[in-house]
Parts: structure tokens; C-alpha cells; sequence
DNA sequence: AATGAATGAGAGTTCATTCAT
DNA sequence: GATGAATGAACTCTCATTCAT
């Protein structure tokens, strides 16, 4: 049973990283489900035992990489306290996810948007509970008079997340990285929010520290 | 010759604004050129004498919609030299035209993304002048002092553009627009990077006049 | 009244020129109605006012050229009684029109034969008041005692057709037309089906002049 | 294995033969595929697992019915050695073949020219070689010294083809057979160019013999 | 569980023809 | 008579999904 059951996952693991390649190589409407099935060595119909439909199959590749960036990020925040130096983790550990895992990102990124159901109707609570990790970092820093109240974080996680994304996309999306570093972008802006959330008040140490 | 000129402009127009109410319903691939052309109140054929294809229909509106966004935004500009003025009202006018142009927006945010070619093949130049104007404000911010030198303009573009346009996506997806107002949105994006641009030195002064 | 015949009959002659050398270059159905009417001149509707339908054009094309072919036929037969001489001419004539209006020739030869209409429905009595000039020889040839009655004029009649039509075939179809010239090609048929044809009363006399 | 390929095999056939029957009786471009997928009793997307396109389908038809025609040519042929006797023999067996598999004839006369690729630019590789057959007799007459010289066998099989071409063609398309039969075309065909091609010596023998 | 042949709905695009000007 | 913008029927081919083996 239980080597029934591992031999399902990792028939399934081997289905979707099928999957993630041919979608980041031809983009989720240019893959076609006989696509994936060769390049996991499996029969078309084969895939029906495993997803739903196609779509199941993007979606199913969401879930997994958000609980892999979701676990990693725990992990990289385990027992830091101070506010900024959270933000710093998190722009750093997205990025960096995106630079190890640059078919999956680029998978992410770009085609998971085309997905109506996705955009439209799938509620993604796993970005959610990702992103609230940096709504809840602002709360706190707010709590601690560290952070500007007029800032609401939940406009600021999507202010966030969008920098994050936009500069992920276009790395991904230009071949030629060298135009700029995953892990500079991440420093700036992780930078620009830091400074951008400080009360006046807390400015000034920092100012003086910068110094 | 005007006439005929102006009949045609006219028409093709008709089907633009046809394709982006469509595809603002239903998506790009969930709208057929049938629709379109229902929409628009012609034969399907007739799209074809105006547009080569389903694609350069979607790729029309992008050129159209950024013409437009790029000539509001010069406009509001003129005459405001002040870097941080210049910033806010960069935002204020994004996301105004995202208020103003809901549907087309949507297509913008959403089905534009989806568009291989427009991603991959196809050189955005009209987006690369629009966010160019960001990064010359903060190149003539670091010029003046102003802004710290050690954000790089290009990677400051793109953190900028896509607080926007997440924002923008987000405001859009949601059909509930009480979670915020795109004024607010644009007010808080400005301040944090205005203020997470300015150089030390620069943020005293500010910080003072703030008290 | 005359005038505006004649400038009527001048537009139809120029479509029809026009569509000749269309159906040639690209074929038939590769040739749409814009392009017979750009290289006439006029507009699309145009061709309308003189042809009922882009067949009608293509079956017009085969009357306009087989009059002539007919015409030329007779002209140069005026006076010439001996049969052997008169299918010698008849080869001549044929391959002679082939080589000097290669582009109708083309037309008749490849294209007209995929009109279902012409083959099956459209019966070619010019083509049979053509083909009828060489039975009429055999006939006369039969009843002088020079050929033999044990050959049907009907059957002599489309085997000789058909090695002429298929060698122009294949003249106007191998673009090199150093393999074989339309005279000599002319000559040989012609040889061939006289001896062929030939009483074994009057292949000897011949034969004895030959030597 | 075997009877996998057997069910391919037969698959394929049984397409074939329905494309055979639909382009004999509503000619190509007036046979959709959906008209052959009924034929054949399989759904529409079924044939383009066993043809890349309908043009495909067209040019196998005609690659398996040459293969035949080759076939049985070569089987007629078998032990057969003198010339006049091998051009009974081919005509006999060629009109024979339209005889008896009348809808495929009617494919190949008729339907097969209309495709330009098949005309212009697919060499039918097999023509040539069935037609080979013929002018290698015309050559081994001559080397015998039982046919001309100044009939070139390039010319002489174009020639020799198009009659029977034509007389194929001629009964096929009048659905009156009783016009001519082909077993008598095929006689006096062979024997207009068996004596068409004879030399003078080689002539007289046979009168003699005639008598 | 795995296969892969078969399905058949679906849609973009072309182009002959029309007709208001 | 001439125009050419507009029409809309027509048709090939693709590919996600199914299901008998």
C-alpha cells in the first residue's frame, strides 16, 4: 500500500515536472497534453489518471511550488524579529527561488496568468497566505512604531509583491541576465520599502547609523 | 478622400472597442472573432480588412491604450519639475487611466499577458518609453541630490511599475473595489518610493518639514 | 453605340488577358478574382459586369482561344488534300499554338481540367469541331483507300489528341524546354500516326520511295 | 504486433478506398473530409492519423494504385520478349487496369491533375518508371533493328501515354461506355504505334505475314 | 494501472460575390 | 459603367479527452 501510494506520488512528481518544463519551454496553450506525456514517458491518457484536466495540471503545479516558496520561506524567518531585516529575507528568498527554479518561476510567472479560472475564479489562498506574511511584517512594524501607520498593508503587500514579480518577470523573460542580479534587485527593494514604510522618527537612527 | 479616410478610421475603431469589451468578458481565447464582429455590429470577414489576424487585433489595442497613456502622462507632467511631484503624479495617472478605462485595463492587465508573442517575441517599445519616464526622474533626482544613487533607475522602473500594476490587477480582479481606492493606492505607492528613494541627507529636511 | 461596344469588348479582352496570365502563373483556384482584376486594372465588381462567375472566366478563356486554334487550323489547311500532309499540318498547328501562347496554352492544358464543371458537365463542342477535323482526315483517308478501315476515326481521333496534348503537357510543365522542341515532337507524332494509319497496300509504295 | 499493424494497415485502407470512392464522385476539391471520414466510418479526426493532410490522402492514392499498375505490368510482361508483342501487352493491360478499377482511373485522370504540387513541383517518380517500361521496348526495337531511329523514345512514350491517357480519360467521363470498348481501343492503339514505329524493312515481313 | 487509437467539437480565416454609392 | 467595402458561408485541421483493451 504504502509503495502503491509512493509509486502514485512519484508518478505524479514525474508528470509535473513534465509539465513545468513544457510550459515554461512552450507556454501553457503551446504545450499540448501529448507534449507532457512524452517528456514524462507516459501515455496521454495517462496524465487523466493523475489531473483532472489541463488545466488541473497548471493549477496543481501552483500548489506545489506556492507550499515549497510557503515552507521555505518559514524556514528563512525562523527566529528574526526585526521587521526589516524580515522584508530583506523575503525579497531575498523570492528571488532566489526564482533564480533555482527558473522554469518553474517562468511557469509561474507567466503562464499561470493566462489561466482565467486562475485569475477569475480560483481563489490562490496559498498567495494569499504568502503574502501575508509580508502584510503581517508591516502590522508588526507598525505595532512596534517602527513602520507608518498611513501605509495599509494590505496595499503594501501587493505594492511588494508586485515589485518582486515584475523584476522576476522581466529576468525571466530577458535571457540575457546579465542587465541586472536576482539578488541586487532583491537588496534595492528591499531597500526602497524599508525606507519607504519608516516613521519619520525611526528614520533618523537609521540615518545616523547609515552614518 | 477625408471622408473615406475618416469612415475607415472610424470602423476600425468600432472594432477595437467591440474587441475590448470582449475580450475583457471573456478573455482572449475565450472570445471568438464572431464576437467581435457581433459586437461591433459587422461580418466576421470585415475584421480581417482591418486587422491581419486575431492577435493583431489584441496587439492594436496595446498600441492604442499606451498611445494614450503616454501622451496623458506627458501631459500631466508638463511643467512639474520637482522629482517627487513628478513621482506621484506618475502614479496618480496610472492608476486614474486604470479607473477611467476599467475594460481596457483588464485586457491590458490580464490578456495581454497570455499573448506569447507579445511576451517573448514581440518589443514592447511604447511600455519601454512609458516606464523610461520613471527612470529618467530618478536619474534626474540622483542628479539633484535628491534620490539616493545607489538605486539603479532600471531596476527602480521596474519595482515601480509593477507596485502599479499589481495594484492595478488587483483592483481589477476584485469586482468588490471597496477593499481600497486606486487614489489611495497611488497616494501610498508614491510615498513609499519617494521616500524610499530620497538620500539621507535629502529625508531630514522633509522629516522636519513633516513635524 | 459601336463605340462603347467596342470599348466594352476591349475591357472583356483585357480581363481576359489578364486572367490567362493569372490562371497561369498561380493556377486556378490559387488565383483569386483580386488578383485577375489588379493586373486588368479595374476593380473587383468589375469583372462582374463581364463574367458571370470566376468559372464562366475560365470557360470563356477556353472558347476564346479554341476559336482561334480552330480558325488557324483551317486557315492552314485551305487547299491541302493529301491526309498524311493534313495531319502533318494538323501536328504542326497544334504544337505551333502550344509553343507561341505558352501562357493560354498552360492554362488549357493544366488548369482547365480540374473544372468539374468542363469536364463532366460543360460539354467542349469546340473542342469536338476540332477533334472532328482529324477523324474527317481519316475518314477521307479510309474512303481514298490510303488508310486502313480496321481503325476508328473516333478512337484515331483521341489517341492522336491525346499524344499531342500530353506531350505539350509536358513541354509547358518542364520549364526546360531543351528536352525535346514542340517541331520535333510535332514531326514524329505526325509520322507515327500516319504509318500507323496506313493501308499495308500503301505503305509499300513508300516504302519503295523511301529507299 | 502484427495484428497492430494490421489494424493500421487495414485502417488505412479502408480510408483510402472511401477517398477513392468520395474524389471519384464529387471530384477533390468537391469532397470535403468530413464526406470521406462517413465514407470510411471513422470521425473526421481520425484520417489525419493516418494522412498528414487531404492533399497527402490525394498523392497516396496515387503512390498505391501506381504500385499496382507497376505491378501488374511487370507480372504481364514476365518472359515476353518481343516488342510489338510488350506494346499489346501494355496497352492492353493499362486501359484493363481502368477498366476494372474505374473509380480509382477516374481518380487519377481527372481528380490528380488538379493538384498543383502533385503537377509542379512532386516529381511522380512512379509515372516515370511505368513509362520507362515503354520506351525501353521502343529501344530494344531499335536495337533489334525492328523499330525506327528518328523516333526518339522520350517522345515516342509521351506520345504512346497520352493516347491511352486520353481514351481512359474519354470512357470514364462519358458514362455511355458503349461509345467504344477499351479492349478495342487498346488493340488499335498498339497497333497504330506498332506500325507507326516499324521500320520500312521491318514492315513488309509483317505485310507478307498480314496477307 | 496503463495504454494510445479514436473521437468530434470547435474556430480562425479566406475569398467569391454583392450592392450602395 | 465602375467601384471596392462588406458580406458570410465554407472548410481544414487541431487537440483535449475518453475508453476498450
Amino acid at each position: 500500500m504504502t509503495e502503491a501510494r509512493s509509486a502514485r506520488v512519484d508518478r505524479r512528481h514525474q508528470i509535473t515536472e513534465a509539465a513545468v518544463s513544457a510550459f515554461a519551454e512552450r507556454g501553457y496553450h503551446g504545450t499540448r497534453i501529448r507534449d507532457v506525456a512524452a517528456r514524462a514517458g507516459v501515455a496521454d491518457g495517462t496524465i487523466y489518471l493523475y489531473f483532472r484536466n489541463k488545466e488541473d495540471l497548471l493549477l496543481s503545479i501552483f500548489e506545489t511550488k506556492m507550499d515549497q516558496l510557503l515552507a521555505g520561506l518559514a524556514a528563512i524567518l525562523v527566529g528574526v524579529d526585526d521587521p526589516d531585516e524580515r522584508i530583506r529575507r523575503f525579497a531575498s528568498h523570492h528571488l532566489g527561488m526564482v533564480r533555482d527554479h527558473r522554469e518553474a518561476a517562468e511557469v509561474l510567472q507567466v503562464e499561470l496568468r493566462l489561466s482565467n479560472k486562475f485569475l477569475k475564479r480560483y481563489r490562490p489562498e496559498k498567495l494569499w497566505a504568502y503574502l501575508n506574511v509580508f502584510a503581517q511584517i508591516v502590522r508588526d512594524g507598525q505595532a512596534a512604531g517602527l513602520y507608518r501607520r498611513d501605509i495599509e498593508p494590505f496595499i503594501g503587500m501587493w505594492a511588494f509583491f508586485g515589485s518582486l514579480d515584475e523584476l522576476a518577470m522581466q529576468w525571466v523573460l530577458s535571457r540575457r541576465t546579465e542587465r541586472f542580479t536576482l539578488e541586487e534587485a532583491a537588496r534595492q527593494v528591499a531597500d526602497v520599502f524599508i525606507r519607504g514604510l519608516r516613521t519619520d522618527a525611526s528614520a533618523r537612527p537609521i540615518l545616523v547609523e547609515a552614518m
